[in-house]
DNA sequence: TCTGGGGTCCTAGGACCC
DNA sequence: TCTGGGGTCCTAGGACCC
């Protein structure tokens, strides 16, 4: 058996941690720059106000139904996701942590009488040790779990678990559940299996698999056994590394400025690099990108890019932003105004299977040594408390008029260091 | 005026190899 | 009119997830 613990409206709890007085109250949470609501309260989903809608169009709402607006602090999120992690290891055998608000628990072996009890008791010691509501969701296959999960967020009855094992109670729920709600089936496919008069998960799993196969390739096929309770989706108890790393962000104002882009992804670059060395990675390819607002038509368009294969790997800031700030001044055109940005590292491998290039003349041991005293240094003084001069000390050009506190922290985020000199 | 960011996996098709 | 056969590797694009 499988559980799921999914914690309800993630980044508005974490703020409401702190901030009690938001209980009741509708709330939402913005993206970086202030786009769009990316964590709604329940009270703000009854407003009508939906997943992802820009924050611009709630417009006279906000002030009607006083709903409260944050500028999402991804600082103060991942402490309490860390907090909500460690609590759930300490009562399951395993677990795989799939997303900042959820992770997956391993119940095999748990006595088949004891499930029901242990996911409520999952769910009431995270809520009384970190203060996060979360949903417990138990069943057969990974699919499943996030279905039953999802029905305790529909019914307070349930009180933050649900245990769905018995085939005739499986069925009863698919039975009634939309095929776009399901985990896998994603907005094109349910649209297509709605031409073909498919509606539910019940009847998604009564068609033939040659026809799934067929219509959804083996990514359909697995859903297709995991509604059935065939476990397809493997258990992960060790976070894989990852395969790419990006840094980029939308600017609050256009830049035109080439300087001023120069900066922008020196410091995403740094940012980027810092997280290679963190998974202890190297580096093979650099990509740099410059996006135009694809959102004013009245304005040239254009989508810069360029991919740099590197002479040797690296985890170097120093080469990296080198090479991403020569790269910018290539691909910068006058004449267009950039809204965002980013930086990406691929063909990441292990740091220590380095193979040197024959006319390589960096000194590598150099470098890492100074990263190492670098990454040191930011660890215990503060994020970017050494930058490369290049990046600069303004941080980043966005839009984060409603931020919180980072209440759990010692450390504030980058947007809001000061250059003390 | 304001419209997010960061990932993974799979498939099809082309280049290239013997 | 006929125009091999079987691989691998890479990339772009599409699907999905949070």
């Amino acid at each position: 058996m499988y559980g799921l613990a999914d914690c309800n409206n993630f980044f508005v709890s974490c703020e409401r941690v702190f901030n009690p007085g938001l209980n009741g109250r509708p709330v939402v949470i913005l993206s970086n720059n202030d786009g769009c609501v990316i964590s709604r309260s329940n009270e703000a989903k009854q407003l009508g106000i939906k997943m992802g809608q820009p924050f611009y169009q709630l417009g006279e709402m906000i002030r009607r139904h006083n709903v409260a607006v944050f500028s999402s602090n991804f600082v103060l999120y991942g402490d309490m996701s860390k907090r909500v992690q460690q609590t759930l290891r300490s009562m399951v055998p395993s677990t795989e942590v799939y997303s900042i608000d959820e992770s997956f628990l391993d119940l095999r072996g748990v006595d088949e009488r004891q499930l029901d009890a242990l996911g409520h008791h999952i769910s009431y010691v995270v809520q009384r040790n970190t203060g996060i509501p979360i949903s417990v969701g138990i069943s057969p296959t990974k699919t499943l779990a996030k279905i039953a999960s999802k029905l305790c967020k529909q019914y307070p009855k349930l009180r933050g678990s649900c245990l769905m094992r018995r085939p005739e109670d499986i069925e009863k729920v698919l039975r009634k559940f939309p095929i776009e709600d399901v985990w896998g089936i994603g907005r094109r496919f349910s649209a297509m299996l709605k031409t073909q008069g498919i509606q539910t998960a019940y009847q998604f799993t009564q068609l033939p698999v040659e026809r799934v196969q067929r219509l959804m390739h083996v990514g359909g096929v697995k859903t297709w056994r995991e509604l059935r309770g065939e476990p397809c989706v493997d258990f992960e108890e060790h976070s894989r590394e990852k395969q790419q790393i990006t840094v980029s962000r939308s600017f609050s104002k256009e830049i035109t400025d080439v300087a001023d882009l120069q900066q922008q992804i020196a410091l995403f670059t740094s940012m980027a690099a810092e997280k290679l060395r963190k998974q202890q990675s190297v580096c093979d390819t650099l990509i740099v990108f410059l996006l135009t607002n694809r959102h004013r038509e009245d304005k040239p368009q254009q989508f810069a890019n360029r991919l740099v294969p590197l002479h040797s790997s690296t985890d170097s800031t120093l080469e990296l932003v080198d090479i991403a700030t020569r790269t910018v001044v290539e691909i910068a055109r006058p004449g267009f105004e950039y809204k965002k940005a980013g930086v990406i590292l691929s063909d990441l491998h292990p740091g220590n299977a380095v193979q040197a290039a024959l006319f390589d003349e960096t000194d590598h041991e150099k470098h890492r040594r100074l990263m190492a005293a670098l990454d040191d240094i930011n660890r215990k003084q503060g994020a970017h408390s050494v930058v490369v001069a290049t990046a600069g000390f303004d941080g980043i050009k966005m839009n984060r008029q409603h931020l919180s506190r980072n209440f759990t922290t010692q450390w504030d985020d980058i947007i809001e260091i000061n250059c003390p000199t």
